[in-house]
DNA sequence: GCAGCAATAATCCTTTTGGAGTATAGGACA
DNA sequence: TGTCCTATACTCCAAAAGGATTATTGCTGC
């Protein structure tokens, strides 16, 4: 199965390149190629399922919107593709936000295209993020340097749950994320009216009756985050 | 000039092995060897300067004084010699306490010989530490989930990722909180047409159309707790 | 066997949302 | 001056959510 890859990139020039570059070992297909953020969501948009990327490499400079905005939106709506920054960029700033937006993975312009190949090859098989050398020693240093700090441990604060049942905790999970009644019940394989019918138990133990309500105490309450 | 290497491993065969291995190129000497911790700083009291190590390899569980604590004095007392952890061992405490105590590079015993070799050659010409493409990722990781977050620069982070008005926050900052659109406009003095105008604006700027997925960023991006 | 409960499913109804328009007033900017 | 942007407000419509109620199935404990 060749690694379906989208292409974000401002510079007609570098993005045809890297596709060519891509495309010459046979191992990679290109899914998709967007010239800015903006394009590429709306590209995204129309795509079935089984046509979206595997991967997606990310410059982070870019007019209307940029990259760090890109992947941010991104992988929110698609938690299932794989964000690797493809920059010229290694300041220290550029990389932490765009961890921080979801990046996956975050390699230098100055890479080989053959070392690109094999980095993405690899990361299929490990499940390893791709990173440049250099961007790996960069973020060890911000640790080493203070500049990032171990949060405080979470202690883990038993979740107490208003008695609801096991049924209802799957369905309260899904509710947070955001699904609706007929997305439940497609995922639990149940009627959407027995989905809603949950909920509405678990709005009467909870106290509430929107589902904002239930989204803002589970993160309270730090239940899935 | 040759990289004088520095070996400290508790066990005697891995501190052989590593040793031809690396003599076979002939591009490094070694400087030092050594079973652990106390042994090494020792060893290291005996030499002069210009034979000390320029790299020491650094494994970190070891009787007597394991690597963490050798690297933190070492580096200490000797700021010119780098530290590069060679280890099993790929957990995130382990891999955070040796970064905070002073590790220049961070490698797993996994890697190739080759590997190592190439990626100690390569620090010494970039001048970024070696660190193996797993650990690099778990650090990424750790980034990602806030286990580690910005000490200093974590203000200017917060907000102006999705460019909305003024007035648009104001309104996201009720939506989140789980309000009517009736609710918002009589907060606000506006008629909950002009609320949910501004929603619907919200949306699109935020490529979302649920208030359930802007309650889930708001509260991933940490812009309201 | 039966009471109680959880899970399933449905119906009927009202309220709230989300989406697509249109329109107007006031500021900023060239 | 005219254009662009923002905030304001409204209408019409469809989809989704929320609430109340009823009913069946299967499991558990006494």
């Amino acid at each position: 199965m060749r690694i379906k890859i989208g292409i974000v990139d401002d510079k007609s020039s570098n993005r045809n390149i890297l596709k060519d570059k891509l495309l010459r070992g046979g191992q990679f297909t290109i899914a998709l190629m967007a010239e800015d953020g903006k394009d590429f969501l709306e590209k995204m948009q129309g795509l079935d399922l089984d046509e979206q990327p595997d991967v997606v490499l990310m410059d982070l400079e870019m007019p209307v919107m940029d990259g760090v905005e890109a992947i941010a939106t991104g992988s929110f709506l698609y938690p299932a593709v794989k964000f690797v920054v493809l920059t010229i960029f290694d300041d220290e700033d550029k990389i932490f936000r765009a961890i921080k937006a979801g990046a996956y993975g975050y390699l230098l312009k100055d890479e080989s295209s053959e070392n690109i190949s094999s980095m993405l090859l690899q990361m299929q098989e490990s499940g390893a993020g791709p990173i440049s050398p250099g961007i790996a020693f960069k973020i060890l240093q911000l640790v080493q340097n203070n500049n990032l700090v171990m949060a405080a441990a979470r202690e883990q604060e038993k979740k107490q749950l208003f008695n609801l049942t096991a049924r209802e905790q799957e369905i309260l999970k899904l509710l947070v994320e955001g699904l609706l009644y007929k997305e439940i019940g497609a995922k639990l394989d149940i009627s959407p009216h027995t989905a809603k019918k949950h909920v509405i138990n678990i709005y009467n133990k909870l106290h509430v009756n929107t589902r904002a309500q239930v989204i803002n105490i589970a993160h309270g309450k730090k239940w899935f985050d």
